[in-house]
DNA sequence: GATTCATTGTACGGTATCGACCTTAGTATA
DNA sequence: TATACTAAGGTCGATACCGTACAATGAATC
């Protein structure tokens, strides 16, 4: 039986006695990288509670490729459609990051929510978040170019843990944005010359937060905004 | 009082005096052309239930410009974020085709959802509809080109009215897909030379939508997959 | 008919990004 | 330590798209 309390906001906002009471439904789940949680289109069979770490929705976009469309870390949870009373998602749910998450059996959360009113409300904002920040990344994705986008990445990868530095590689960043994995090494390099990151390989570590956000689009501080509102 | 039923399949599933009980609070709302129904962080006062026409849904990208994030014609409804108990979403939603819409007073939707659990069920799978749908655009946008993003935007419109006539500018679609309008029109003309489309002054007949299938990406597909797994 | 304006067609140089290839750095195996 | 192997990073010509500008066309107004 779990006791102490959870780190992920959204159990976090469960009164002491409740958490208590959903604990021994709650499973301890070791997130380890490249895992693939829940397939495109295959019925999730449990919600993640990120604890720790980050995963990636990844939706197909034809010829095998896909794009990156959600980053999830431990603000947020994943399977929440299960909540709108849907299954399947459009994407495939990858750990990006390592960590740790409580996973709840999909059957159970709709009673959860049935009978804990303010849990419901707050996974309901957190849908409705969720959808802003991928509107947002849509137009995103068509206007800016990829420093711009490369940059508010970075730093939207950063605010959801609490490290500075960003395991990744170049390879993946292109994929996760849709571009050529050349053009982020230019842009990255950019970056490490204006002294606003430092590269080793498969790692970036961010030095300069602030110049970074400046090389970001203002789309940055709209999706950062609509998250604040809904669950600030 | 309303008798004749709504062609709005989310209103339609409702049961006949059901729907009589609630079309006393439902209001006949003319679409006009370019009619703002929502500006970009105001609480919605009413949710719109499209009976013809398209609304489209626009998100700021910074410096004053907006790119078309969403588009809801007679199959969906504008404000269903009320349904998540959410006021405001990031985006303006402005008609772009006329129409007509019944709209209800934004109070009342919460209760007839909780007196309705069918109404709410398919409301909730219209939400997930809505994010999954605005998922893929993402993932498009950072992928494919002006010229099969601008097909699969001409049959997604086509999909969702009656007519095979589309009545817009040149530059209202390079808003709407954060490209230049210049692009828009060499496009545009490759598919007329191709016979795929006609165009005259601000409106474009879609002669043959098999080949402009063909020119569209495969977004369309998964698109249209996940919408018809929900609502289909 | 003349005027005005929104819309569309076209062109040009410039830039961002692409596709393909090559080099380098780690890692595993023996 | 030598070797092979794989992942990561860099380069280069080609090209899609951009910003801008301007002319041509059709529709609306007077």
């Amino acid at each position: 039986m779990r006791t102490e309390p959870a780190k992920n906001p959204l159990l976090a906002m469960l009164p002491r006695e409740e958490f208590a009471s959903v604990s021994s439904q709650l499973e301890d789940f070791v997130l380890s990288p490249r895992q693939q949680l829940q397939d495109c289109q295959a019925a999730a069979t449990h919600v993640y509670f990120v604890e720790q770490g980050l995963i990636s929705l990844m939706a197909p976009t034809g010829g095998g490729e896909e794009a990156e469309v959600g980053l999830i870390g431990p603000e947020g949870c994943l399977g929440a459609q299960l909540a709108l009373g849907v299954l399947a998602a459009p994407w495939r749910a990858v750990v990006r990051v390592e960590g740790r998450a409580l996973r709840l059996p999909a059957a159970h959360l709709k009673p959860l929510m049935d009978f804990n009113k303010a849990f419901a409300a707050i996974l309901q904002r957190y849908l409705a978040a969720c959808h802003f920040e991928t509107s947002q990344l849509a137009a995103c994705s068509s206007r800016h170019s990829i420093s711009q986008r490369l940059a508010r990445w970075l730093l939207r990868y950063g605010d959801r843990l609490e490290t500075k530095t960003i395991t990744c590689t170049h390879d993946y960043l292109s994929q996760a944005l849709g571009v050529r994995r050349a053009g982020v090494t230019v842009s990255l390099g950019q970056f490490e010359c204006a002294g606003i990151i430092k590269q080793s390989r498969g790692s970036i570590e961010v030095i300069d937060a602030q110049k970074l956000a400046a090389e970001s689009c203002e789309c940055r501080n709209f999706a950062r905004l609509n998250f604040a509102r809904l669950l600030g």
